[in-house]
RNA sequence: AGGGGUGUGGCGCAAUUGGCAGCGCAGCGGCCUCCAAAGCCGAAGGUUGCAGGUUCGAUUCCUGUCACCCCUGCCA
């Protein structure tokens, strides 16, 4: 059954919950999906479930986990050598999420910071917003993982993950892979424009301060060349004393083929202006194609709809005999045939 | 579960007896600045939680409903 040589089953995720991605989520995250397609027997989500945690409409869910599949498909995911799907379309994510609801202790779920968080800041908060790290175990569990890419924020749902796993095999026997955290190589977070103290984010308080990737690119050059700096006038990268220009370099180095050395030793003299009305350039020229392939992704739903429910079908082999293993261990009846 | 309170632009709040829904901050545009910040100028932003009712007219009064907060009770 295993075998020695085999890529590594990774597995990650990201919410349909506004128009664009950001370059945060790019160079963060994004980026590093689209590396692992040749390393890793990669697995990725659009996860609509987890979007309706929060108040949301209808059609604008439904458009924006379109958007967003376009987007991933745009900036270089590619069907044929990873698995692409939206978490509506594989049915199994609930139902083993429900197990492992069953399994979860409710002081285990309420230690959860993000749902702290996140639920001190909505006016309702739902049962579901509760019960989301346990659906983001099922979503991962079910792919029999190895290695989940993780952010710092996520870091304690993946250990949720990872103690459910291993309770469920000690109490049912062997029935699901515990996922290793991926640490991924140390890319420095980007930060909000206008606020640098902050990571940049969709809720960042002035649209100014996220650059999203499907901004006009003129709106990209402007957002850049608006972004805080200092009252100095020395390219120098410096995060203690110079966040926002360092913030920018981080960028620049993450976009343009340089270094903090080169840019430091080009600039030098001149003023942050011009280093900015480069960077917009950089910018603008690396990230622009990207909205450009996304709206002909969009201009062909139906083609768009079939990559997608192909990536459903692969990604539910692998779920539903899973989800059978699980069904069987706690004593359920398989699903009946239509 | 009972009693009370609150619900108005993104946020914090106003609106006399029922009479054109305003203010501050934030955000947006412009000037300034190597760029940005600060400062100055300007424009915009609303189904008053939701559903009914009374009225010529409802943010305001009535009924219902939802959400949140406080008190009491219930449960342990």
């Amino acid at each position: 059954m295993t075998t020695t040589d085999r890529k590594p089953r990774v597995l990650s995720g990201i919410q349909p919950t506004s128009d664009s991605f950001h370059l945060g989520n790019y160079l963060g995250a994004l980026r590093q999906w689209v590396a692992l397609q040749d390393t890793a027997d990669a697995f990725y989500c659009v996860v609509d479930l987890h979007a309706i945690t929060v108040d949301h409409d209808p059609k604008v869910l439904h458009e924006r986990s379109r958007v967003s599949a376009a987007q991933l498909l745009a900036l270089g995911l590619d069907p044929e050598r990873c698995t692409l799907f939206v978490q509506s379309q594989v049915p199994e994510h609930p139902m083993l999420g429900w197990i492992l609801g069953c399994e979860t202790g409710f002081g285990e779920a309420s230690r959860m910071t993000q749902f702290k968080d996140k639920s001190s800041k909505q006016e309702r908060t739902t049962v579901g917003l509760f019960t989301y790290p346990v659906l983001q175990a099922a979503d991962i569990l079910l792919y029999q993982t190895d290695q989940v890419p993780v952010g710092e924020d996520q870091r304690q749902h993946l250990e949720l993950s990872r103690d459910l796993a291993i309770r469920f095999n000690g109490t049912y026997g062997r029935t699901f892979t515990v996922p290793d955290p991926y640490i991924v190589k140390e890319t420095a977070t980007i930060k909000d424009l206008t606020d640098p103290a902050k990571k940049m984010s969709k809720t960042s308080s002035t649209p100014k301060g996220c650059l999203y990737l499907l901004d006009e690119p003129n709106q990209m050059r402007k957002k850049i060349k608006g972004a805080v700096t200092d009252s100095d006038a020395e390219v120098r990268f410096d995060p203690e004393n110079k966040p926002g220009l360092s913030n920018l370099m981080n960028i620049y180095t993450a976009l343009g083929n340089t270094t903090f050395e080169k840019l430091e030793a080009e600039y030098a003299g001149r003023g942050y202006g011009d280093f900015k009305g480069d960077l917009a350039e950089v910018v603008a020229d690396s990230i622009g194609p990207i909205a450009t392939r996304t709206k002909e992704f969009l201009a062909d739903k139906a083609e768009l709809d079939r990559i997608l429910e192909r990536g459903a079908e692969k990604a539910r082999i692998v779920a539903s005999r899973t989800l059978a293993k699980a069904y069987k261990k706690v004593g359920f009846f398989a699903p009946a045939a239509l």
